[in-house]
DNA sequence: TCATTAAATTGTT
DNA sequence: AACAATTTAATGA
């Protein structure tokens, strides 16, 4: 178990045969940034780029690994968290964010040569793609569109970690959920979320720091607010504005 | 493809 | 935290 990401060189794919495989096609429609390539930078990028599936539970980075690939979510859910278990961290177990199909992370490290800061852990079973820190800044010497792409997500981001502060600070514990939800449909850091988001409310409730129940009476209120409506195994957004701008009643 | 069973997820107490 | 009800996934005929 514990696979933590991809071999260190592309000859070692032989090594996990069944773990690692090359891109689908069906894959390319999710990565975001492709399409500001141009034929050259995009032949590379395939070339160099890695898909595995990983398993609920498993990590993707690791606190304290070198960088060795930046990373993207083609279809599942992650959680970014700090490391609560090291001696050299602080105990408290935190969550930062959930990321969603067709974010990519990773790049304020890779970009900075360091070790990761946090983990990056599978909720449950997905895909992860990921190019070689290498080939990572290679494009960035190179393609306008691609740190485009780059700035674009690394600006979302700084606001969606405001909106986490926020969030924190509410007390509410629907609007906590509302907002949490939000994040996760994030049209430009996750355009690969549908309008449905396959999530649990027992990982719901990880993510957003509440119990299980009350995840599950929140999701109730918001579905009778109108804004979602709750499946099995996943939510449906009705109003990605209202939801995001939730009151309680 | 369908029926049966196990596992996962939800809704409630 | 525990429970029952519901939904999905897996299995084999």
């Amino acid at each position: 178990m514990s696979h933590t990401g991809f071999p260190s060189t592309s000859r070692a794919r032989a090594v996990l045969p069944s773990r690692s495989r090359a891109a689908l096609p069906d894959d390319l429609q999710h990565i975001p940034w492709l399409a500001a390539l141009d034929a050259e930078e995009r032949a590379r990028a395939l070339a160099d780029l890695r898909v595995v599936q990983v398993d609920a539970g498993e990590l993707i980075c690791r606190v304290g690994r070198p960088v060795t690939y930046w990373f993207g979510l083609v279809d599942g859910l992650l959680k970014m968290s700090n490391d609560s278990a090291s001696p050299t961290g602080t105990g408290i177990p935190i969550t930062f964010t959930g990321l969603s199909s067709g974010g990519w992370f990773g790049e304020g490290t890779v970009l900075k040569n360091e070790v990761y800061r946090y983990n990056i852990q599978a909720l449950r079973k997905s895909v992860v793609a990921g190019i070689p820190a290498e080939t990572f800044h290679w494009l960035l010497g190179r393609s306008i569109g691609f740190n485009r792409f780059v700035m674009n997500q690394l600006n979302e981001r700084l606001g969606q970690f405001i909106a986490a502060r926020e969030i924190d600070r509410l007390s509410q514990p629907d609007a906590r959920v509302a907002r949490s939800l939000a994040a996760l449909f994030h049209p430009v850091l996750y355009p690969g979320v549908g309008e449905v988001l396959r999530i649990t409310q027992q990982e719901m409730g990880y993510l957003v720091g509440l119990s299980r129940q009350r995840v599950n009476e929140a999701l109730a209120a918001l579905q009778a607010a109108g804004v979602i409506s709750v499946e099995y195994g996943g939510v449906r957004v009705l109003d990605l504005e209202r939801l995001r701008s939730y009151r309680p009643a």
